[in-house]
DNA sequence: ATGAAAGCGCTAACAT
DNA sequence: ATGTTAGCGCTTTCAT
């Protein structure tokens, strides 16, 4: 592995020519003559010359280089995010260096300052955790910052964002199942997501208000911190028995993992899903279709949710306007909900 | 958003000194006395510096980053492997710069291209596709590079690599199925993927002649290219049905994904699985454990793949030598393999 | 213990 | 049309 790679003086040597005379060959400057371009970019080749992106960052200060913060690489929602997110980037010539949070806002900050001593163009957030004080620590770095689902309530008025509809997707999948005839209406959430559980859960709280149905706090069942590192399926798995003891007919779950967890248990416990119980998820992962049955949930766009980020950042490089957005989430019906049983107690 | 950053120049003014002074202070150089060292920390803190990675690499010719080539971001198998490479990577203070290829050579070839330019440390390709008219332009680059599952048949000799071992994982599959009682045993493999989906079979076919068992052509059903581009549940869905026909007792998968499609058919077709048809999957994703029933199948370490071929690229980078690993699946008993029925004709 | 100067590989303004 | 020079922000000799 030899140390020093081939640099334009190297080239600018054996062409005996200047090394700018190179550099300019090499980027199509029309003042260099047509045939010694030719010669130069000929031997460049043969030389296998690769030009230093680092060198041109140093100079254009501009590293066409974004980061990414996932709470975790392998979670199936923000993989399919960051999907969206690199198509649009790779097309418009950025590469994505991907750092995960695991919802610790520390690990989160330490990411954020790796990229800035890196000097990435930008930044996208996922399920952000960075509290007002941080934020002005992160204020002066001057960095376009896009915030993808962000978490926090107080702050977003510094940086832009890109935001599922929570509060409508909740109604939407209560709405649902007051469609189908239930009237007993549980929520099962969970703990540590702050304002996207929260939303969820004013939204649940709301469709019920509207619909003139009952709200019995023994029907809401939020995950305690116990369960904060466990993955959601579990939390699913574990709060189902009780909250399902307290007699609702259907329950909104906070996503689609918390779902499936849920249906495990159901199975555990020989309920019927949909006849005993209607259950609603919430994202739309892959997985949501693979269970049995196939889980009726609250999709959320999210390639979309990745690649709008990435084109509002864009756009920020650019120093175009943008403007926050908030997408829509749409319900898709599928197995787990169904009409409330007419013998149900 | 303020074009120039702080630099070591501009606090070098603020304290009066020169900026080689200020750089040494920054880095603990010894020779630096206490006070002022402390004086220009404090200083640079109030002025909000943050180091210039990109200079600094520059001169060192060591950007702390590496670039890792997965298919699909939102590919569940891949997306853990990346979580144990970036869990590694991190700890060592490297960044992760993460593209896709989406199974497509000439987009795998941009983007080691890409990593070249931007002077990656090291790069880590996995499932690649990558022959060997390709490795002479590669080789020169001379950066670490470690194959994760690598697909091309020819060479390695020229890296290093990571794999699963392929035979292994289809022998236990079959074996598997072979002490639950099956004699007619398929195969259900996927066309785009030459070397896993080659060796699988392999494993598959000596497995079968050291049980005796019969080999019928028609019990191995490789999907053609018209699939190539879908996903792999589809695949399993749509070769299921006559593969079925053909009186197959038990099929072993080429992965999770097409036994969960294999699956769906079934249930479509109302064969109940266990009990007309053993399953067996390949890779222990997460998903094979939430569908009903939750799938019997080979697991890889997905983790310990990415941590080791990171922690094999660290020591590369250290100049360390280092040896090619095989590393050993297991069969995960669950729900989809059961004995085989008596009255099965 | 600190400053001056060189240089990493490149681009661009300024000669010629 | 091409060469010379400066400089991006930093580290590291080499002086002092």
């Amino acid at each position: 592995m030899s140390k020093r790679r081939i640099s334009i003086e190297d080239i600018a040597k054996r062409a005996g020519v200047s090394h700018s005379t190179v550099s300019r060959a090499l980027r199509d400057n029309s003042l260099i003559s047509p045939k010694v371009r030719e010669e130069i970019k000929q031997l460049a080749q043969e030389m296998n010359y690769v030009p230093n992106a680092i060198a041109q960052s140093l100079l254009s200060s501009r590293t066409n280089t974004i980061g990414v913060v996932v709470t975790s690489i392998a979670d199936p929602f923000y993989a399919e995010v960051v999907e969206g997110i690199e198509q649009v980037a790779r097309s418009a010539g950025l590469s994505v260096v991907l750092s995960a949070s695991h919802r610790d806002v520390e690990q989160e900050i330490a990411a954020i300052d790796r990229f800035h001593r890196r000097r990435v163009d930008g930044i996208l957030l996922t399920d952000s955790r960075i509290s007002k004080q941080h934020t002005q620590q992160l204020a002066q770095i001057a960095v376009p910052t896009v915030l993808i689902n962000n978490q926090t309530k107080d702050q977003s008025e510094m940086f832009y964002s890109v935001e599922i509809d929570d509060h409508l997707g909740a109604r939407l999948a209560v709405e649902h199942l007051v469609s189908l005839g239930h009237n007993s209406i549980g929520y099962l959430g969970v703990g540590d997501r702050s304002r996207s559980n929260q939303h969820r859960l004013e939204g649940y709280q709301m469709a019920l208000t509207e619909a003139n149905l009952p709200q019995i706090s023994d029907w809401v069942a939020i995950s305690d911190e116990d369960y904060a590192r466990t993955n959601d399926v579990v939390i699913g798995q574990k709060m189902l028995p009780k909250l399902f003891t307290t007699g609702v007919t259907g329950i909104f779950c906070y996503n689609d993992m918390v779902a499936v967890g849920a249906l495990l248990a159901c199975r555990e416990l020989s309920i019927s899903v949909p006849q005993d119980l209607s259950l609603v998820g919430f994202d739309g992962i892959a997985v949501s279709g693979y269970v049995t049955p196939p889980l009726t949930t609250i999709c959320q766009p999210m390639l979309k949710i990745g690649s709008d980020a990435m084109q509002m950042l864009l756009d920020l490089l650019e120093e175009k306007s943008v403007e926050n957005r908030v997408l829509s989430p749409f319900l898709l019906k599928r197995g787990t909900s169904g009409a409330l049983r007419n013998d149900h107690t």
